[in-house]
DNA sequence: AGGGCCATGGAGAACGTTTGTAGTATCCTG
DNA sequence: CAGGATACTACAAACGTTCTCCATGGCCCT
């Protein structure tokens, strides 16, 4: 069943039934009607393929996370999808799973595909292989590591506020040994957390020594371990901030062998605010990096670069802010008690 | 740039061109490597809707969850892609949220993207909606919920079998008091679960007093309100099976509100082995459904249908058998010690 | 040497839409 | 009532492939 046969059955031509499908406000409103009886007569679906072939729109977007199986991204998906929806659009998701063959071969899929834009949050790993993308005019959205170039946006992340937010925070409460869980050092994000840190802590004249530097891997599992080494050490932190909150619940699940509790011999901070944090025991004090909003952002991004005439010549930005949620998982460090005190003096040393 | 350009310069037709691409084996070796030539050089990407519109095939199926943001799902959908990735194909993914409003427009559009299958993972939530795509011939697979009828392939779940070991573990355990808490009730395969239990506790001779049988939705939240309901009763259970692993997070959380210690004081078993299974505290001793297998018989039975020349009158079966995995959040049922007793008995009354 | 067969390549018709352009009623204006 | 403007509608050419014929040429066999 095609667009003849309703052309036949209704009695005017293809092209009709094509403008009245597309609303086109030329067509009698008598007319309309009496095509979309038959249509929805006969249940006619228009293919899109055909569509899209003589349109050279395809009304696909690709969307390239990293890891589907990371709790932070479903989330992102879902909002996509839902505006994706809402416009027409059809999207191809697809997980790299931090292998650069099957970036490779996502950029092919889309290619062929011919999508219309493609939304890349992999927060920094392999952009390099988007250049055949780039090279075809397709509208790229990244986060924070897109080159400025005509029809690449970015989504700046403004880390620093939230993770200023979360140091100062635990300062005030008296922390003064405070450690970090990075994430993986190639990551860009990852890098941009821990320099966020740096600075806050230097802000408020607070040493972070090497021990309280670690490194992680956004994993359960590289908190655990990562826990594991600060434990080990002579004088072990107070507090911990960690550079997501998958390495966050690590951490504090390992604090549960060495027989400590949450938060009253331990505060920990986590980063990103995935759903799962506010069910954990204690709920996660984190960072709010929204999932939604960065779904919202990189979407309208693309649907923007769609629409426009003639490209912006060095891309759009769009800014992201952090901030700090408080739950349960941070508390006054151990050994101070409330009472008004001097103790946060001692960190103007 | 499209495959006349590739002929022009390779100095062949079109047709050879297409057949050089599709590995036809009829075109002469020498010519295919000129023809191969010119599309590197090019670095043409065949269009894939031109393509699709031709041979009748779209190469894409669709992926029907309920809940992308549900813990269980992304590891399907990572599983899918993967396969689908391997055979050429591209996935439709979409996510209903239960609302039948979604459900009806992904069917519209996978419909209006010709895809060449889809995969219903919803697990008893209105198939009814899918009638559309049967009418059109679209080969389905269901999870239990499939109608006998050709085209339409259902993956068999043995509910069963996993959920009789997880009983007959904790009888073994001495406890006699074991709760069920149940997922939504309008869901096929909640029912099927809690018939699951029904039958397994009666084959062991253990009463299940309707007091122990309580309500959840399969969410965290559930698990905790199921808990709170179960902690009020005269005689609290001393195990507690779940529908899912979701509740039985949701049951472990609010135990810790209460006071109580798990395996110690309360014995907790999930089902379906999402991965977080084995990380929260304790790790949880659950029924695995393997997500894996599950995506893998999805897209097995999609790609039998689309290459079978006759599809089967009643469709086809394909078996998922769940079993028990051991882990640490179930122990002997408190009071009983463990030596040689002649409490299981008592069950035998 | 001539005929027939096989291997291979090419022409061109689909596939189901959109859309520019030309055509035709209908209506208004003078 | 003629003539032109207006408001629609129809025709037909794309879009980029695949695939069915059909033609060509080379080779083998008698």
């Amino acid at each position: 069943m095609d667009i003849r046969e309703i052309a036949k059955r209704a009695k005017v031509s293809t092209a009709t039934v094509s403008r009245t499908i597309n609303r086109v406000p030329t067509v009698d409103p008598h007319l309309a009607k009496r095509v979309w009886k038959v249509i929805d007569e006969l249940g006619y679906y228009p293919n899109t393929q055909a569509r899209a072939l003589v349109s050279g729109r395809s009304r696909i977007f690709g969307l390239i996370v990293s890891e589907i199986t990371n709790p932070f991204f479903p989330e992102i998906v879902q909002v996509f999808e839902d505006l994706a929806v809402e416009h027409n659009y059809e999207i191809l998701v697809t997980s790299t799973v931090h292998d650069p063959k099957r970036m490779e071969l996502a950029v092919r899929r889309m290619i062929e595909r011919r999508v219309d834009g493609v939304a890349v949050m992999t927060f920094g790993m392999e952009e390099s292989l988007l250049e055949n993308l780039r090279f075809r005019k397709v509208p790229l959205v990244f986060v924070d590591v897109g080159p400025p170039l005509p029809r690449i946006s970015n989504i700046r992340i403004d880390y620093r506020h939230g993770i200023r937010q979360a140091v100062q925070h635990l300062a005030a409460l008296r922390h003064r040994r405070i450690a970090f869980v990075t994430g993986p050092l190639q990551l860009k994000s990852a890098l941009a957390r821990k320099a966020a840190f740096d600075e806050s802590m230097e802000e408020i004249g607070l040493e972070v020594s090497p021990d309280l530097l670690v490194v992680g891997d956004h994993t359960m599992e590289g908190g655990m371990s990562a826990f594991r080494n600060l434990a080990g050490l002579r004088q072990r932190p107070t507090a911990i901030l960690c550079s997501n909150d998958m390495s966050a619940i690590g951490v504090m699940r390992e604090t549960f062998d060495f027989g400590l509790r949450i938060p009253q011999d331990l505060s920990v901070v986590g980063f990103d605010d995935i759903r799962l944090a506010q069910f954990i025991i204690p709920p996660l004090t984190t960072v709010q990096m929204s999932q939604s909003e960065l779904a919202t952002l990189a979407f309208d991004a693309l649907m923007n670069e769609v629409n426009r005439e003639t490209p912006a010549a060095n891309g759009t930005d769009y800014v992201l802010t952090t901030s700090l949620v408080l739950r349960k998982s941070t508390a006054l460090a151990p050994g101070q008690h409330a009472r008004p005190g001097r103790a946060a003096d001692a960190s103007a040393r």
